[in-house]
RNA sequence: AGCGGGGUGGGGAAGCCAGGUUAUCCCGCGGGGCUCAUAACCCCGAGGUCGGUGGUUCAAAUCCACCCCCCGCUACCA
């Protein structure tokens, strides 16, 4: 019997996680240790909530709560929900954890001690109105090389050059619009580059890693590592332990690795057994696996063996970090702020869990970038959960309910041809093992459906309908064989889609859970006469009209097509604030002379109030719709539109041009 | 820009590292069969020359070179 640590990467817990996490990490992983426990294994599989960092804590101050309130909430929250999608954990923690806290501080007090950390003054982004430091990614500004106004401080977007927030023009803090000054702030380091040979043995030696990650890890190494900053200005956080950090926090990335193991050790003590993890850890024969989506590779690869390595502690290094390509939705990245995706307590309002569960594995992108798409939903759920394997365990189960009394029939004499069907669905069945055992995940799933479509096959060829007219023993042995098959489903299945799974097993007749049985099982006999359970469809399919509904609601409102035609008729044009003034008895409104050209003056009623003063906007370019349907408000005609949008903080901000253009101008 | 991954019939994937008879599987599509089952199931068929160009070879989806496109990473987003 082989010893596994079983771990998904830890969500960041900002907001409920959605269905690329789901895949990336959490299910992927939740298969393959319901896999090993049926096996016979010995598993424990941990995760948490990653709740540190600056961007909880940012919200939180938006929402004017303790980031701890507002981890608390979503915590309690994905725990749940990860229950309800059937995942196995056998503790999903948090790093609020006090294990956690206290177990990140002690390691970190280990490496420093063993002089792997070190202190540097660096000069970072502060901003005085928020009072805090700014990851590079909170400060935008112009980018000095294209002029982007909108590029981030690690990076410009536009032209995706790599920047430093110091280089940009006219930068500004992105939680509230000031300018950020430059601060000096001591930080520690951790040594990475010391370990850079260790850490090549390690990528070398491991025959586990799947291409993509130890190709990109042995490059990293080639090109050089570098120490890795450890600590953070923020208050949301765990204190630093170093003498001189008080005020320090250690940076998320560098904690939440170790939650790996404080969960382990968590896991034991709420067991009653607090030395239990160690032979998770440092009993070299125990093998851990990692789950993680491919932004997260060189984290696991390098940062986290680096640190188990410099603790002396002889802890485990990754046995087989699986690291899987995004999972796109309809095309596009997931996105929380453009509402992009699908979360995953909205989409149990939707379906069962196990639908998602085989869907999701099914399209698991193994090899390369693999959309989620409604019209795929559509197809895996109802040709093939549904009409393959639904449908056959359906009409075994129904026939066999009929024709023999309700119970698994005594089969008299096995044929030929019924036994080369038991032990063809045996080979599946091993061959589902061997590709779960190879992290293929995808295939195996497929895999395994080959068994009722195996069966589908065997039930029309045997048309047992029509032999039971004239030989009932016959008909029972054919059941019997179809029976088999279903019971191996239920098997091997189990670790896929645990809710139905089990339900197969009950209607099979067993009165336990089919996650208690072992995989073995697969090779064994039915107990005949055993009584089967009323058989009731498992899964439904899905309908036309409720995927229109859904993707109404879950696709992210595109506007509707303009043909050049119909655009041709708004005459949008340049023009030149002449005059303005507030109109009385309102803040929002004024009231604007706009210059056409030709002395064409007309006269545009804005509600922009709040965001302009009225002698600031005299002599701006602006762009207007010159045609729309003219319209009193307050007594005033207003002749023109004028073009806003609305800009990162909230505001109003003007459509002009950047070049200078006559007033009257048509814009294209 | 550098690095890693990917581009295979209408859609989704496998094959590529160890080159070799008709390029595989699932969905969809066309035709046929069956009627136990949720209009489900089974069989047959059409459809691709494997991102592009050039090269190596008796032989290239597979090896090499260059180019195009998509995704990720590039160390303070997590």
């Amino acid at each position: 019997m082989g010893r596994w640590l079983v771990t998904a990467a830890w969500p960041y817990i900002n907001y409920v996680p959605h269905l690329g996490t789901m895949i990336g990490s959490v299910l992927s992983a939740d298969v393959v240790a319901r896999y090993l426990r049926l096996k016979g294994e010995e598993v424990v599989f941990v995760s948490g909530s990653d709740e540190h960092g600056t961007p909880i804590e940012v919200e939180a101050i938006r929402r004017g709560v303790e980031p701890r309130a507002l981890t608390d909430e979503n915590h309690k929250k994905v725990k749940r929900l990860f229950e309800l999608w059937g995942i196995s954990f056998d503790n999903y923690t948090r790093t609020e954890s006090e294990v956690h806290k206290r177990f990140v501080r002690e390691f970190y007090m280990k490496l420093y001690k063993r002089g792997y950390i070190f202190t540097e003054v660096v000069k970072l982004p502060y901003c005085p109105k928020c009072r805090r430091f700014l990851p590079d990614r909170f400060v935008e500004g112009t980018c000095p090389y294209c002029g982007y106004e909108g590029a981030r401080g690690d990076q410009c977007d536009k032209c995706g050059r790599l920047l430093e927030p110091l280089m940009l023009i006219n930068p500004r803090c992105t939680i509230c619009g000031s300018k950020p000054e430059v601060r000096e702030s001591k930080h520690w380091f951790f040594d990475l580059p010391k370990l850079t040979e260790d850490l090549k043995e390690y990528i070398l030696n491991n025959p586990n890693l799947p291409d993509n990650a130890r190709n990109m890890s042995l490059r990293m190494l080639e090109e050089g590592l570098k120490p890795r900053s450890l600590t953070r200005d923020n208050k949301w956080g765990i204190p630093a332990p170093f003498p001189g950090a008080e005020n320090k926090t250690i940076y998320v990335w560098m904690e939440a690795v170790l939650g790996y193991i404080s969960a382990t050790m968590e896991y034991f003590i709420r067991k009653g057994d607090p030395e239990g993890w160690k032979r998770f850890w440092l009993d070299p024969s125990t093998r851990t696996l990692y789950f993680i989506a491919k932004d997260n590779i060189p984290f696991h690869t390098l940062i986290f063996p680096a640190l188990l390595i410099a603790s002396g502690e002889g802890y485990n290094l990754p046995w087989r970090v699986d690291s899987v390509e995004y999972l796109l939705f309809e095309g596009m990245k997931f996105s929380k702020s453009r509402r992009i995706g699908v979360w995953i307590d909205e989409a149990l309002e939707l379906f069962p869990a196990d639908y998602w569960r085989f869907v999701l594995i099914s399209i698991r992108p193994e090899t390369k970038d693999t959309s989620f798409t409604w019209k795929i939903f559509r197809e895996v759920i109802n040709s093939v959960l549904n009409d393959v394997i639904g449908n056959f365990i359906h009409r075994v189960l129904t026939f066999t309910y009929k024709n023999f009394n309700g119970k698994i029939p005594t089969p008299t004499k096995l044929t030929e041809r019924d036994k080369a069907v038991i032990d063809e669905a045996i080979a599946i069945s091993n061959e589902v093992a061997k590709l779960i055992e190879s992290f293929r995940l995808k295939d195996a799933l497929s895999r395994a459906t080959d068994i009722a479509r195996l069966g589908n096959r065997y039930l029309n060829e045997e048309k047992p309908w029509d032999v039971l007219k004239q030989d009932k023993e016959r008909a029972a042995s054919i059941m019997y064989t179809a029976l088999r098959l279903v019971k191996m489903l239920a098997i091997v299945l189990a670790p896929f889609i645990p809710f139905s799974a089990d339900k197969i097993w009950k209607m099979l007749g067993y009165k336990d859970s089919v996650h208690s049985h072992r995989w073995q099982e697969v090779a064994e006999d039915l107990p005949s006469g055993q009584e089967l359970g009323r058989p009731k469809p498992l899964f439904r399919k899905v309908t036309d009209e409720e995927l229109k509904r859904i993707m109404e609601r879950t696709l992210p409102k595109t506007s509707p097509k303009v043909t050049a035609e119909e655009l041709s008729k708004i005459d949008i044009r340049v023009a030149k604030v002449v005059e303005a003034e507030r109109i009385s008895g309102s803040n929002k409104l004024l009231k604007l002379k706009v210059d056409l050209g030709g002395n064409d003056i007309r006269q545009c009623i804005a509600g922009i109030g709040e965001h302009y003063e009225p002698r600031e906007l005299i002599g701006k370019h602006i762009v207007v719709i010159a045609n729309i349907t003219p319209k009193v408000i307050k007594g005033e005609v207003s002749e023109v539109m004028l073009l806003a949008a609305i800009s990162t903080d909230g505001k109003l901000a003007l459509i002009t041009t950047d070049r200078e253009v006559k007033p009257g101008s048509r814009v294209l």
